[in-house]
DNA sequence: TGCGTCAAAGTGGCTA
DNA sequence: TAGCCACTTTGACGCA
């Protein structure tokens, strides 16, 4: 895991270590880890014990620890995801240090990121295809239409199976959950 | 306080 | 053997 004695550097983060000012609720991430501060160290062990063993007499369970990542390395990450979508070897190494995370946090983040962008296309096609094939016009369509469609897609695509979303054809508005 | 949602991490199969 | 994809599990959090 990361090095949980590592100081957090003077990285390119420093550009938007600015914006830690006027930002103060405006994200899950921080909300998240404001208990942990800003400061990345959350990958360390003590961070992560408070969820990630429980030793029972006569046996050790360990439960799975699941590091919640600061608004600032989910920042750089996303930075990074828009502009490329896989990653070298050297250039995964540079991101982690960067970010003071493992090679294989980021390697998973990319993952993750990489599966959750294919599923939402998957959806919005199937949603598409659902409207060409009905008679049911963009047009004339009812939110109610839209709503139907996105299910059916969230059918098509078995993401129902892991998360019911839907999908707002008719404006930029984001995905949100349905069910 | 229970439930829904998000997302990090686990699993398993495949490929180069 | 490492990295990818396609799920699946599960911890954390917000909200009614």
């Amino acid at each position: 895991m990361a090095d949980s004695n590592k100081q957090l550097t003077s990285f390119f983060i420093e550009d938007i270590l600015s914006l830690k000012e006027d930002k103060k609720d405006d994200d899950r991430t921080d909300r998240r880890t404001d208990s942990a501060d800003i400061s990345v160290d959350l990958n360390s062990e003590d961070d992560k014990t408070s969820s990630s063993t429980e030793v029972t007499p006569g046996s050790v369970k360990k439960k799975r620890s699941r590091a919640a990542f600061t608004h600032l390395q989910v920042l750089e990450l996303e930075k990074k995801f828009s502009r490329q979508r896989y990653l070298s070897a050297p250039e995964r190494a540079h991101l982690a240090s960067a970010l003071h995370l493992t090679e294989t946090q980021v390697k998973i983040w990319f993952q993750n990121r990489r599966y959750k962008t294919k599923r939402r296309q998957l959806t919005t096609e199937h949603s598409k295809e659902y409207f060409q094939k009905s008679d049911v016009t963009a047009m004339a369509a009812t939110e109610e239409d839209y709503f139907r469609a996105s299910l059916l897609a969230t059918v098509y695509n078995k993401s129902f199976l892991y998360r019911p979303y839907v999908y707002d054809l008719q404006g930029l508005r984001a995905w949100r959950p349905a069910l």
